[in-house]
Formats: C-alpha cells, structure tokens, sequence
DNA sequence: GCAGTATGTGAGTAATTACTCGCTTTGGAT
DNA sequence: ATCCAAAGCGAGTAATTACTCACATACTGC
C-alpha cells in the first residue's frame, strides 16, 4: 500500500473530470513555476477547484506528482507503440528517424515539465516502480531493435533513450527540424559503431 | 546587481575556510537529500556553523546554490582543460574516449548533485549569465573540435555535452568502463556522421 | 418534495523554514 | 592587560504551505 497509490479513489465509476483537471493544472504549475511553484494551493486555484477536492481524489501532494508521471509516461508509450507501428517495415535509418522526431516533439511541447517529472521520478520511485516512465517504452525499442538486428538490443534501447533525452533537454531553442536531424545522426552513429569493429 | 551575487563578503580576505565548509554541505545535504532536503537549517547544521553564519557569506539560499554551480561549473572546467591539453596530440577517437571517461568520473562521483545543478541553473539563471556552467566549457570543446576539423564545431561542441550529459545520468548504475566506451561510440557516431554524407 | 449519498468547499491548524538581530567570542594591535 | 572590530552564534519572527474537517451543495431514486 502506497502513499502514492490512488486505489482510495472514493467511488469506483467517479465522473473523472475533476481528477483530470487537476493533473493539467499540476502540470501548467510546473511548466510555468518549476517545483518551487508546486504547491497544493497553486495547483488547486489554476484548476479552478478547492483544495479539499485535490484531496479526495489524491492522498497527498506527492501522489498528484506519481499520477502526473505515469499519465505523461502513458500517453508517450501510447505514441510510442503507435510510431513503431507505422515504422514496422522501413529501413533502420528512417524508423529511427521518425522515433526520434516523436520524441523531439514530445519534449519540445513542455519542456520544463519533462526535466521535472525526470528528477521527480528518481524521488518518488525510491526503488519500488523502479522507472515508471521508461520501463515499457524501453520494452518496445527493445523488441524494435531487436528485429533489426541490433546486438544487445535491451542496452542499446536504454542507451538511446537516454541520448535523445539528454540532446533534446539541452537544445530546445534550436529549430526541432534541424534538431532532430542532428539526434538521429547521433543515434545512427551509435548503432553503426555496434559491436564489433575489429 | 544580483541576489546572487556574493560582492557583500564582508571583508576582502576572509579566511573563505567557511565558506568552503557551507558549500560542501550543501553538496552532500543536495546529494544526499536532493532539492527537497535542501534548507538553511540542514545545511548549516551539516555543515558545523549556525545559520547566522551562512548569511554572513551569502545573501539568500539561492546564493548558495548558485555559489555552489559556479564552484562545481569551475572544477569541471579545469579538469577539463587539463584533459584537453593531455589530448591534443591524440587522434580524435583516442581524445574522444578520454574526454568521455572525465565527464563519466565527474558525474558519477555525486550523480543526484549534478542533474540537480543542472535543473536549478535553468530556474536561476533566468536569461542572465546563461548557463553559467556550460559557457566555458562549450568553448573549450569548440575550439578542439575546429583543429580536428570538426565541421559546425559550436553545435557539435553543444551536442555532444548534451549527449554525454545525458547517456551518463541515464546510466549511472552501470559499470563506469562499459558505459565510456559506449558513450564514446555515440560521440564518434556523432562526428563520423557529420556534414555532408550524399 | 424528500431522504440519503456522493461530491465539493475553504477557513483553520500545525509544521516547516528563510531570514534577522542583538549578543558573545576571537584575535590582533598597542 | 585593554580595546576594537571581525567573525560567529542561535532564539525568535513572519511567511508559506500541506493537510483536516465541519459544513454546503448537487444528484439520484422514490
């Protein structure tokens, strides 16, 4: 039982609009204040609700914060499996071309608020969840990568994940377009020089 | 003038001893505790002194957090010019590989610390003196870049910090020679890839 | 209408915390 | 020894904020 779980959800079929503004409301906060911002009082009057209703659907505001990652962390891999999809029979070099313009895009919508959720996620997840965000869209590239080949594909998902973060979190002025160019020439160089050169 | 700013020491050779011993509490109690650990009273008392005393030196708390940016921002770059100065005869995979493996070593020393600079050096630098930490050191890496004949060797420079930057916090619990090396094939990924393929 | 329940409210409370200020201690010059 | 300024101290203060709870309102089946 967390502190983070939601499962006290006061009724089962609950109208859910409330809940939804909220976490909207918690992720303007953060976007446009940063974690000092982030405080239930913020939260409650930019989502035009009291603060006793942020507390009948959340325990605490840590778990408003969980509930925000997983829906972000959501949503992407619902991208994500889309993308993958669509990708499924091109070459190599263009699927991981669009992979990485989902992603330029993801992050370039809020940006402040990925850096966020990143750390904050590090927090919360103290060891139990262990990387909510990342554990199944490194699942999907995984199994992506693998079809194409790529040796010890599990690392290389994980280590282009982070690749592309990192070079999307520093560059976000930059033109997207250029940007993701530049991040798939990176990820492609880092597959290419795979394994063994002799 | 800035609230960060530390022109208000209160004499012009002070022992430093002081600060010295506040800055470093406030890197443990940051890497330790992270953002949310990070007070006046923790900090004060991790470090031996009363709070009275961290006023003394520093102007607000933000003034220690981005005292403690400029100190990490300055060990860095030292570290990193020596490393270059040791490269500069190198073939550019060989100096690649070093330089990668001295970015590794400095983040995983205090791996929570470092993304924590990271976000607080956006929220503080607010426009003014942008990207305190990274300033210098882009323009170290430029400069080797250009003699190796790195085309666009300002947005490679930036790119590759951003790449490594983020392959290292990703991966921080992997042994730390396996990840340089896979780190350092992106980067050659990166600047093999580079300019005009047809 | 009316009973009963689900949902929403927001003033109040207890805890935390950045920062102040009047005081004490230290150390060096005479 | 005496003085004085520099350095250090830490209880106190005002502000912020997570969270509670006694109450108000909306909705549903009769």
């Amino acid at each position: 039982m967390d502190v983070l779980d939601l499962r006290k959800r006061p009724s089962q079929q609950r109208s859910a609009r409330t809940m939804d503004v909220v976490l909207e409301a918690a992720a303007q906060v953060l976007e446009a204040g940063g974690l000092g911002a982030f405080n239930t009082n913020a939260v409650a009057a930019r989502a035009g609700v009291s603060i006793g209703s942020i507390y009948q659907y959340f325990p605490g505001k840590d778990a408003v914060m969980a509930a925000l990652i997983r829906l972000e962390a959501a949503r992407f891999e619902a991208e994500l499996a889309r993308a993958l999809e669509a990708a499924a029979d091109l070459p190599l070099a263009q699927a991981v071309e669009r992979l990485v313009a989902l992603a330029v895009a993801s992050q370039t919508a809020r940006p402040n608020l990925a850096r966020i959720l990143d750390l904050e996620e590090r927090r919360l997840g103290l060891e139990a969840e262990v990387t909510i965000r990342s554990q199944t869209t490194i699942g999907q590239l995984t199994q992506f990568l693998a079809r194409h080949d790529v040796p010890d594909p599990q690392v290389a998902a994980g280590d282009l994940q982070n690749l592309v973060r990192g070079m999307v979190d520093g560059a976000l002025h930059a033109d997207p377009h250029d940007l993701t160019r530049r991040i798939a020439r990176a990820a492609m160089g880092y597959l290419s020089g795979q394994a063994g050169d002799p």
